[in-house]
DNA sequence: ATAATATAAGCGGAAATGCGCATATAAGCA
DNA sequence: TGCTTATATGCGCATTTCCGCTTATATTAT
């Protein structure tokens, strides 16, 4: 049984193209948030908060490895109905043409920076 | 393979507290409008708009009677991974507190309008 | 110490959502 | 015909969501 607050919760957490396609990444393995950029081609904020969104839902779990934040899907500690759900979203979105490219991208991304956003203060 | 706009569509429809109540009711069998309104203690407004929410998004259908509007879970007609989904929610509320009110209060709901809101004009 | 880098978070604005109120629509009944 | 009832919908407003810009934080290297 399952509190409804946090089932609204998981299914927000899924509404969301940008957050499905990050979904889709993890499926395949571990990413950090440069990663996600660079496969999605967005910016470190949106990858950034939208990883953030699948935690706080509990889909990922986090594991720093200095400078880099490693998010992958916390099979152990999803409750078991978030399984179905994530396997839903793998099966329908298999063959889908723009997830498909992002894992392309994945295979070519690497986890050094993109260079100068963020810049330092002074 | 689904079209991705058609899953964000799916999930955003099932995140909102009202619409997995209604689901759920759906799942005991087909409801009309005030039915759901009494059973879930909410607006016709709100019922309205909700089980439209969930029709757009193909998980209903709907049958006309008379002056009633029929909706039940389309269970031929939806996309696979729609019963994923939807048994997905029926496990997760499976002795839920409010749902198990909803469906108690469903089985004394009865077909006759609830008085005077929706007044006509003039 | 300073500098560089990866990530997170505050702020603000644009867009989307949820819903009440009122009204429109449509079906059945007198 | 007009009246009642069940449902749908236009409008407006409050709230939420999404995200870019900027800045803060934390870690590593020099």
């Amino acid at each position: 049984m399952v509190i409804m607050r946090y089932l609204v919760k998981a299914f927000k957490a899924l509404s969301d193209e940008t957050r499905l396609r990050i979904l889709n990444l993890l499926l395949e393995r571990e990413c950090c948030v440069c990663e996600v950029m660079q496969a999605l081609d967005i910016s470190q904020t949106r990858a950034s908060r939208n990883l953030s969104a699948l935690y706080d839902a509990g889909f990922l779990k986090l594991r720093k490895d200095g400078l880099w934040s490693l998010y992958s899907i916390d099979r152990e500690g999803m409750e078991e109905y978030y399984f179905e759900l994530v396997d839903a979203v793998r099966k329908a979105l298999q063959g889908n043409k723009m997830v498909d490219t992002d894992r392309e991208r994945l295979k070519t991304a690497t986890r050094v920076g993109m260079g100068n956003m963020g810049r330092a203060r002074r």
